[in-house]
DNA sequence: GCAATTTCGTTGCACTTGCAATGAATGCCG
DNA sequence: CGGCATTCATTGCAAGTGCAACGAAATTGC
């Protein structure tokens, strides 16, 4: 009965982009090498941090901790991560990246940056940077 | 290698961003009103158009053709949606709120902009809105 | 007017996902 | 030290999802 503006509703706007973008991006990969978005999601996690547990990707990401062990399992599966317990921390899992994944990673890799610069371009690097800002604060979850 | 950094990728950005916020605001009304986010965003859609088509919501919304017929199904069978063939074309499915549709979803928009108004508060006004606007632009350059 | 093509919504099927429960390992605190 | 609570990652299971295929209906081009 009110004012309400779906399109302007951020969980919503939110959730239109992303699913287009990541799917207009999976879509350079996706077939080429045989990985799904969950899939990755961790290969991009472990390619800026070494190595790093379920627990870590499931916060940072916003993945179900199933979700990132399953995906794990599978890239583990076509030996592109390796999965091993840390000593110091029995619990723990420690997933780094084999020869293999990192070779993958660099091939994704430029696709990302290009794709990067292709929204950037529709966007224009005014409004890219805004939003850039904007979705940061967003994640820290206040308005610093 | 590079200077690629995952947390300032766009595809990836956007996707944690869009977990976070759907998943927050679909705890106000998942377990209250036992409806999941693929069909809040149907009942959305259906109050903000008063009745459309299944590929209407498919084309905007960017859910598959197949989420969103079931969740039409799903809603029919809750008594909360009418779907009706259009005697026009006889390939359409006309969906439209029923009464209780129409009373449950006047539940959830107050909920919808109190959502909308506290994430406005975290960012603060002057983002909120290049956000909004950064957002507007890039679904219309994006692929149809 | 009619065959070929396109559009629309649904459905079969394999796979993925979310959630809760589990097992293993650690931390806590008396 | 020893029991209890907590933290991790995995897994069972039901439900949801994506994709391709399908049937029905409309549109196109001849």
């Amino acid at each position: 009965m009110t004012d309400f503006v779906l399109d302007e509703f951020l969980p919503y706007q939110l959730a239109v982009l992303a699913e287009r973008t990541s799917r207009e991006f999976s879509a350079l990969y996706r077939e080429r090498f045989g990985i799904s978005v969950a899939e990755w999601r961790v290969l991009a996690h472990l390619s800026q941090s070494g190595t790093v547990g379920v627990r870590e990707i499931h916060a940072r990401a916003a993945m179900d901790k199933s979700k990132v062990s399953r995906a794990a399992a599978r890239l583990q599966a076509q030996g592109l991560i390796a999965k091993k317990t840390d000593p110091r921390d029995r619990r723990l899992v420690a997933l780094s990246l084999t020869d293999r994944g990192r070779a993958l990673v660099d091939q994704i890799l430029p696709l990302a940056r290009a794709y990067e610069a292709e929204v950037e371009a529709r966007l224009g690097p005014a409004r890219a940077s805004a939003l850039r800002e904007a979705l940061q604060a967003l994640q820290k979850g206040g308005s610093q």
